[in-house]
DNA sequence: TTGACGTATTCCTATATCGGTATATGATCC
DNA sequence: GGATCATATACCGATATAGGAATACGTCAA
């Protein structure tokens, strides 16, 4: 077997940092096929192929519009990295670090208040 | 050109389901590589492997103990990924969802209070 | 209808993957 | 030292990629 398509999921797909920078453009808003061209300096033909890429995997959605093709985000494609990511969030957060702190600090004063001494 | 590494970065390390399945173990504490083959029911050598992409890309750290090498989880790896995915939830959560019936009711009673009427 | 524009698709090549199987390495125990 | 356990590595085959270049397709303008 071989690497699973990058059309498989999302996870796969937003692997290739061209893509990812593709969705960042268009978490502005709605672009034309150039517009993405011209931002990223990339070869129009590769942009067609990464959005191809993106649409199959829902990340993104096209309208018709002459001869354009206009394309949108769609976040939701992209919850389930979110949910899979949120829960190590914990490890390097401050905030929990703060958290961390506070609850050793509770630790400390248990222990202090033990049976003995 | 191929697609990027495995071990090009955290993105491309998490797209294989069964190297995210190996963090979900070690995430509740440190392993020897058979109980995470007994777990996850794969082949030795592929969760070797599997193990060795992660390490690459820093996702895992290792300690060796007489014969057995215990994996534990190094999570600040995978924030690269939650930094990038954070700033799309917007797109689907639905605290945002509220905050735009917010936003649109304090746009309605703008309106409503128009020069005209 | 001809031509130009905007975009998608095809063909090519180099490369890296993944699973499976076999085997190498290293530590432990007798 | 020999056997055994725990793990890593090497080799194989099938497959899918990404970029580049050429080209096909659909729409609009004159």
């Amino acid at each position: 077997m071989a690497r699973a398509a990058t059309t498989a999921d999302a996870f796969n797909a937003v692997a290739e940092p061209r893509r990812r920078l593709i969705l960042d453009v268009l978490a502005s808003g709605e672009r034309p096929v150039n517009d993405l061209v011209r931002e990223l300096g990339l070869a129009q033909p590769q942009v067609s192929k990464h959005l191809r890429v993106l649409r199959e995997v829902g990340a993104v959605e096209v309208r018709e519009h002459g001869r354009q093709r206009l394309y949108r985000l769609n976040g939701p494609a992209l919850k389930p990295i979110h949910d899979w990511v949120k829960s190590y969030e914990s490890l390097w957060s401050e905030r929990f670090d703060q958290l961390d702190v506070v609850l050793e600090e509770l630790k400390q004063k248990e222990e202090g208040n033990g049976s003995d001494e």
